[in-house]
Parts: structure tokens; sequence; C-alpha cells
DNA sequence: GTCTATAGCCTGATAGAC
DNA sequence: GTCTATCAGGCTATAGAC
């Protein structure tokens, strides 16, 4: 952020909002919380916001936003294939690790989300960088479907994040498994492989 | 289920919270919503369940009881490694299409669920197959990290089951993808190519 | 633009009849 | 074991002063 601290009242509810949603859902938020993390009362807030559900929909809209951006630039530098792959799955990973609050309130979206929610989600925030990847997985694994191709590249890093707090207590676990950076290098190896022996040979 | 309907009251009220929960979390669902569902007042309910969270705690215990029994199994089943761990595969891509209740509350618990009952689930309900998964990986994958492994292969599954309500509006996708039978094809595409032309070599 | 006060409803939970 | 009745408190949202 550039913005030099100087936020509206609007964007610090939204900011201090976020959190609480991302750890404890729509349900489990109520106005009165939301108010107290900003400092000010619960009516106070429906002069910025017609109902809770609008500002849960802006507080989406705010933590969405240009989210993609790093992603579809890091798929877009130049270089070989497999180097464009390491680029993006190395910013998954890093871009996840750095914002936990984003990462669950992807999935509780993905849970929680109506359909029109959804295909909000799909289209402004994934579309792009899906639609690079998806183009990279063509030509990396022409012989398989490249939806499916492209979604488990990005299951390879997201399902190790997503799982983190339960895989601490499965076996062979240890505090190194959870690093992005190690969960990039895992992804890759597996990914390296099965392209460069699978279809190349 | 071969209990041939007779089941007590508490099961009655456990089996027809379990998809109320799974669809709308522990705060979006009333004891008088569940008390409906059951056709009984809710002050019934506390003959029952102590409290709310109690209720929801042996919603919880009901609904992944035995769950993991058919994946060691078809894990157990004499084979080649690859032939045990497409079964494994096939069960798991098939048993989440079957239950999306299920795959609805092991999200959603990830998310809500604390230490405790993430500790609990991990060891009571998916330590057994993991274990056996373990073991797999170890076999078929002795470079790579076994703990590693094994969730990567299972996120090859469940990524794309737990992605499949939002993948829909993302480029690519038709009808095809979201089924069990093809995801676990398109798994284990991956995962003989990565092992079999990777390890073996 | 934020405050206090409050309406109106829903919530979890209990008491006690049957 | 289920009912009716009810309590105490929390919730969203509004009204109106400043």
């Amino acid at each position: 952020m550039v913005t030099q601290g100087l936020i509206s009242t609007r964007e610090d509810i939204l900011e201090r909002a976020i959190p609480l949603f991302a750890r404890l859902g729509f349900h489990g938020v109520s106005m009165r919380d939301i108010a107290a993390e900003v400092e000010m009362q619960a009516a106070a807030l429906y002069h910025h916001f017609a109902d809770k559900e609008a500002l849960y929909l802006a507080a989406m809209a705010y933590a969405f936003k240009d989210k993609s951006v790093v992603l579809t630039q890091a798929i877009a530098i130049p270089g070989t294939p497999l180097e464009r792959l390491n680029r993006f799955v190395e910013t998954l990973a890093e871009g996840m690790g750095r914002d936990p609050d984003f990462l669950a309130l992807l999935q509780r979206e993905r849970i929680d989300g109506n359909e029109t929610r959804l295909k909000l989600l799909a289209e402004e925030v994934f579309a792009e960088p899906f639609d690079a990847l998806l183009t990279l997985a063509k030509e990396i694994a022409p012989a398989h479907d490249s939806h499916m191709v492209a979604i488990s590249i990005c299951a390879l890093v997201m399902y190790h994040m997503e799982t983190a707090p339960m895989r601490r207590f499965l076996p062979g676990w240890h505090t190194t498994l959870d690093q992005p950076k190690f969960i990039a290098k895992h992804a890759m190896a597996l990914l390296a492989q099965l392209f460069v022996d699978g279809d190349q040979k």
C-alpha cells in the first residue's frame, strides 16, 4: 500500500472487518464486533454500508482486489515453460503464506458463496491468471485436459496450505513442511518430473 | 446402513442436523432449525444433548465415524503399488462424490475447528488410512518426502472436488470434469507418469 | 459523521406440566 | 421424552440529537 495511511473511514472499516470475517465467518461476526474493532458505535457503520451483507460483500471485494495481478505477472515474465511455471508456483505459495486471511476467506467463499458470488470471484479475480496458466498447461502437458492440469498445479500448492492446521497432527509432519518455499519446491519437483519426463519423451 | 430404520431419536437428530451444519455451518443453524427438521420442539433437543455445542460435536463424530475404513481397505488389497494407489484414489473420489455433506463438513472443520478438534479428526479419522498411504508413498516415490507426497496424492483428488462450485466459472471447464471417475482418472494419469517415469528410470 | 436510545426479532437455554 | 411457556440476552437495523 502506498496510500501513506490516508485511508477513508470506509476503508478502515473494511480492513478491520476482513480479519474478523476470515477467522469467524459471516455469521460468527456481529456488527458490534466490527464496530468495536474500528472503535465506533455499531450504528455508525450503517452510515457507510446499507446493511451487514453489503459490508461483507464490500469487504470481500476489498480483500480480493488486485490479488491476481502478481500471479498474472509471474507467469507472463519470459522464460522456458518450466521457469514460468516455477515463478507461478512460488508466487502462489509465497502470496498465500503471507496472507492467511485471504486463504481463509477464499475457502469460506467456496463453501458459503452463492452462484452469483462464486461467478464474480472466478471471473473478476481468477480468470486472468487462470487463463495464462491454461495456456502454459497446454504447452507443458498437451496430452492432458488443460483445465484439469491447471487446477492440479494449484492443488499441489493450495491443498498443502489449506490443510496445514490439520496436517500438523498427521504422521510424518514436521515444521519445515509448512513453509511456502518448501511447498513450492515440492510442487515443482513433482511437476517438473511429470512434464519433462512424461510428455517430452 | 443396515440398521433397518430402527434408529434412536438421538441418531435421528444427528442425521438430520448434519446436512444443516454442512450447508450453513455452526452459527448458521439454530436449535429451532434442527428441531423443525426432526419435527419436534427445540426444548426436547436438550433432553438428548447438553447444549448446542455438544449436539454439534456429536454430529461431527457421527458424520466422520467409520469414514476412513473404506480408504484403509482400498489401499490394503494386495497388488502392485500403482494398483493400490489407483484403488485409493478411486475410492477417495467416489466417496467424496457420494457424500457432499462430508466434503463440506471437512472443509468447515479445517477452518473453524480448534486445535483439540483438529487433532481428534486427524488422529481418529485420518491417521489410519494416511499411515497406509505414507507407506505406499515411500515405496512409490522414495526420493521425495513421504508426508508431502501423501498429501499431494490427496490434493490431486480433493482440490478438484472442493473447488468444483467455483471451477464451473473458470475457462476450459465442462461437466465431465466434475465426475469423480474422471477426477480419479486424471489424478492417476499424472501420478502414474510421475512415479513410473520419474523414480524408476 | 458519530452518538445514544431503542424497536423488534431471534437466539440458547430452563422450568415445569403431562 | 416431549410439550408449552418463558427468560435473559444478543442480534440487525432505525430514529433522532448533536
